[in-house]
DNA sequence: ATTTAATTGTTCTGTATCATAACAATCGAA
DNA sequence: TTCGATTGTTATGATACAGAACAATTAAAT
């Protein structure tokens, strides 16, 4: 399955091979590092997130928050542990950034009246006004990148290869 | 080119809409997380390092120290600099690393002859032992993957999308 | 040749990120 | 009514990542 192409070291050898270099057989087996998935994988992930973290920089959101706020956005109403569950954030650690997004006048919690343990989860007005100019923003780096990867057809693509790896067997 | 099909709210609505939703030809323009690029490719991600760490877990090594070990393995004699800035790690965080792996015996840090302030880097015989175990249970790694996205032509179409993100413009 | 600037490895520091355990309040089921 | 599960929360620790500063050394400027 994983078909490295077997060809010479990359460093120039000069006389024979010394003590902690491997075969040039061995080296076969050894991939370079860009034809390893997770890796390159990593790499990009990096790259798509510099580029988002600083188109928001000005607005101060960082991928989480603005996960956050995309979900009470378009189903308002959820408690903490759905949101933070779907969002594959600890429940722990979604309080903070809950209280965060709260104390900006962004977000708020409710008291559910069925469940007085749970808070449901909803943008305030000024909420709402800010996820506008938000989408406004994010639209631009989307295209960006829809752009770098050479049109919408190749997006949809790399979307379906990259569902192929999360979903279940 | 973020072509994002309309459609009613997630939620269903019982009754007028309240004051923390957005008008639903506001909610065309909030694309579900599912078609965001970079949610996707964090999620992605996510589980290939997930699957990683696994697989490595009895070897005790994390994917930093992988890329570092393969780098020493196909190109030895490099100095900590290099390999740091290729690997987009700093080289003040690559230090413990590289003492870590100094510290298992499995690479070494020689006195460059030629600049008495550089090390130049090279697996140990044990390292070259090593190397050769991680790859095998790289191989099943990646191969697992290789599967799960439909083959190696797949594989390399992700690649080379991937790569386009990444490449300078 | 001497001063100056740049590089290398390093330590220190601060800041996110992430996971886990424990806890009180509340709910649901036995 | 009791007992177990859930919800939000706090506290804690591990890890990743970025920046500043520094001594030793090298390269460049004059």
């Amino acid at each position: 399955m994983s078909d490295t192409t077997t060809r010479p070291p990359e460093t120039a050898k000069r006389g024979r091979p010394r003590l902690d270099e491997l075969s040039a057989t061995d080296l076969g087996a050894i991939p370079a590092l860009e034809a390893i998935i997770g890796y390159r994988l990593r790499r990009a992930q990096l790259y798509v997130f510099q580029d988002f973290i600083e188109s928001f920089a000005r607005m101060k959101l960082r991928p989480a928050e603005f996960s956050v706020l995309s979900v009470m956005a378009r189903r308002p109403g959820l408690k903490q542990t759905e949101i933070a569950e779907e969002l594959g954030i600890k429940r722990a650690n979604f309080v903070a950034l809950m209280d965060s997004l709260e104390k900006r006048g962004l977000a708020e919690r409710r008291k559910a009246d069925t469940d007085k343990r749970s808070h449901s989860l909803h943008l305030t007005p000024e909420g709402v006004k800010f996820v506008r100019k938000m989408m406004a923003v994010w639209t631009a780096h989307e295209d960006r990148l829809v752009e770098k990867l050479g049109g919408p057809r190749e997006r949809d693509r790399l979307i379906e290869l990259l569902d192929r790896i999360v979903a279940p067997d």
